[in-house]
DNA sequence: AATGAAACCTGACAGC
DNA sequence: TGCTGTCAGGTTTCAT
């Protein structure tokens, strides 16, 4: 379910509704290890932290966390990241309302209600990530001070266009498969790649290295429109993503390319062809995109 | 560096 | 009704 879009929304919802919490317990399913880090250790360390604010990195949803206590310290020294993989889902609900199947650890809040992952096909990812207390040695200095979790790559809505242009120089790869690459643009999935690369009027099996600035210039302003637009109309549902709040997003009216397979192209009225790239369901207007 | 395939899993849907 | 095959928003790992 989840791309930028979906990951943000998904983030803005919990944010709203469990900023200032304190995690009281936690609960892990015994089916559902391993995590990235142990369930053991997550139990022993997410107790009595507060919440100060949940957000999104690329595809990951960041919780931050303050010690517990009076300690008064507002530091965050501790983050819990939610990967949710292709199914899953992060929930706020009210104690009373029954688990979902497939749900594969609960944060019971102050409150009463309960921060829930649920994820039918468990390719979703909980881990911890420790900040170093000194956010100021972490720039250019030492290696080993770890700040905070920033993710692999870079923010495709804040990268400059020459900055952008600079990612692909020398790619000898698909520029559909650079696009879903983590490390270089994280963030963007299948259906914002296909999407974007309809509006750039590219093909998504051109060589990335090969793209001329013009056509890569382009393609910026596509997947930043394009992620805009989703994020705007809170995302995607093409089975049975919801947000935090249950609710479904409305882009999925306005793929112009992606599932649309034979169906005429909204511009020119060519068919809609699938191919296969990289592993990946893949779709594009043969008239369109050059 | 890059490509491809397989693995991790369940569920929805189409076709027979 | 029920079986089979295909497909699905993602990542990682291993073999070319």
């Amino acid at each position: 379910m989840p791309e930028l879009p979906e990951v943000e929304t998904v983030a803005n919802g919990v944010n709203q509704r469990v900023r200032g919490e304190t995690i009281r317990s936690v609960w892990f399913s015994s089916k559902r290890e391993p995590f990235k880090t142990p369930s053991s250790e997550m139990a022993e360390l997410l107790p009595g932290r507060r919440i100060d604010r949940v957000y999104r990195v690329g595809k990951h949803i960041v919780v931050d966390l303050l010690p517990g206590g009076r300690a008064a310290k507002r530091t965050v020294d501790l983050q819990w990241i939610v990967h949710l993989g292709m199914t899953g889902r992060l929930l706020v609900s009210a104690a009373a309302i029954p688990l979902p199947p497939h749900t594969h650890a609960v944060a019971t809040l102050g409150s009463g209600r309960e921060l829930r992952f649920v994820d039918p096909r468990r390719f979703g990812r909980l881990a911890l990530h420790k900040p170093t207390a000194d956010e100021n040695s972490s720039e250019g200095s030492g290696r080993k001070a770890q700040g905070r979790f920033r993710g692999p790559g870079t923010e495709p809505l804040s990268i400059t266009g020459s900055d952008f242009i600079e990612l692909f120089r020398g790619r000898k790869q698909a520029i559909k498969s650079a696009l879903l690459n983590q490390k270089l643009l994280q963030g963007v999935g299948n259906i914002y790649a296909d999407e974007s690369l309809f509006r750039a009027g590219i093909r998504p099996r051109r060589m990335a290295g090969r793209l001329t600035r013009a056509e890569l210039l382009s393609l910026h302003s596509a997947v930043q429109e394009v992620l805009k637009e989703a994020i705007s109309l809170g995302g995607s549902s093409v089975s049975d993503y919801v947000d935090a709040n249950g609710e479904k997003g409305f882009f999925q009216l306005r793929h112009r390319v992606y599932l649309r397979t034979g169906e005429p192209c909204l511009t020119c009225g060519a068919p809609i062809r699938r191919i296969v790239l990289g592993g990946r369901g893949t779709h594009y207007c043969t008239r369109c995109q050059k």
